[in-house]
DNA sequence: CGGTATCCAAGCCGATACTG
DNA sequence: CAGTATCGGCTTGGATACCG
């Protein structure tokens, strides 16, 4: 076997396509692009079952879109090429937000942020230059603002300008609008202008 | 049946993928972004048995991406959200490029405009305005070179600039460069400066 | 934690045949 | 031409159990 199927086609989307075409490929993809996770931590953000999520890690190896890096713990990365798909995700992210078909389902943190990324307006931050620091919970994200664009990624910014600590529920409110946004589970420290000033610079998609 | 299964995730990439993320679907979609098609024509450029195209289609319908248009000969084309795919399928197959994977198959004329826009250098466009009619045998493709973007469609523009009758081979050679270049099956009517140009509007992929 | 092994049901793929 | 119908063989995916 010439391992998984291909679609034999030269064509760049289809070459994509056999990269990362199958089933959950994307969203592993997704899960990894903005720093590396642990199998389990893939595991329980997709809901996928182990077996699958094995294969296809194997599979993204084998492509060359991800990378095991074994440090201490197993991790998973994106390769630099991998990475390419980083804005590719974003804008199909904001395509798919505007289907009809009705939103279901959790959503994962780094879900949230790609969504956060593809509904940010550029023109509202134009004169903007922020290192903002996210927490939800656990997880730490740090968001750079700069010339119009942000950008997001897993780690803890050493001097951040503000740190605002909030909730996925009230986070999704902003990117995606379908719930309540309740003040009080903001918390801002640092900058406490800049860190109020975040929440309006998204945009939630037409439909 | 029901609807084809879900990923039941509100992530706009998963909505995205609910829609579009199946086996042949965004290769179908790559086939009616430049212009509506017929059954036949999608199962000759596809290679896909009548049977999945069928499905296929009818689910992309369900999902808004495609609709039917019978008009004497029955046409499939995208719907205008549909339509919003052209670019990310662009910057996907820009992506696709740059595999390591081998280059094997055979190319749709439509795959070859595709990745015509991607390796479109816009730099190389900046001041130039042009309407190509691009002759591959029996198709016709308009191509609107305007402020250093590309926009290709399927149609007979109706007093092109230039109009550039040549071969699949020969363009591939242009966008892929995996073909030796032959003059000899190019052939310009129209302003001959700027069908000599079109050929340096493009870059092969690095890799 | 980080996966493999196993089982089963469902889906896909191709071929072929058939209809309007 | 534009599909639908049906069938068989095979692959996938999901659930669960298990192991270093």
């Amino acid at each position: 076997m010439t391992g998984p199927r291909s679609y034999a086609d030269p064509c760049g989307i289809a070459r994509a396509l056999d990269a990362v075409g199958e089933r959950w490929a994307l969203l592993i993809v997704r899960e990894l692009v903005l720093g590396p996770r642990r199998f389990t931590d893939l595991r329980a953000a997709l809901g996928a079952s182990p077996n699958v999520l094995s294969q296809r890690l194997g599979e993204l190896e084998a492509a060359g879109v991800v990378r095991q890096r074994t440090v201490g713990a197993a991790l998973y990365e994106v390769t630099d090429w991998g990475r390419g798909l980083h804005p590719i995700l974003v804008e199909l992210g904001r395509w798919g937000a505007r289907s009809p078909a009705p939103r279901r389902g959790e959503l994962s943190v780094d879900a949230l942020m790609l969504a956060l990324e593809a509904t940010f307006v550029a023109e509202r931050a134009a004169d903007l230059r922020v290192l903002y620091e996210l927490r939800l919970g656990e997880e730490r994200f740090a968001l750079l603002v700069d010339a119009g664009r942000l950008e997001a990624s897993r780690s803890t910014p050493p001097s951040p300008d503000a740190i605002i600590t909030t909730d996925a529920a009230t986070l999704r409110a902003v990117a995606f609008g379908d719930l309540k946004l309740a003040n009080s589970e903001i918390q801002i420290r640092g900058d406490a202008a800049l860190g109020r000033r975040f929440f309006k610079l998204f945009s939630r998609p037409a439909a």
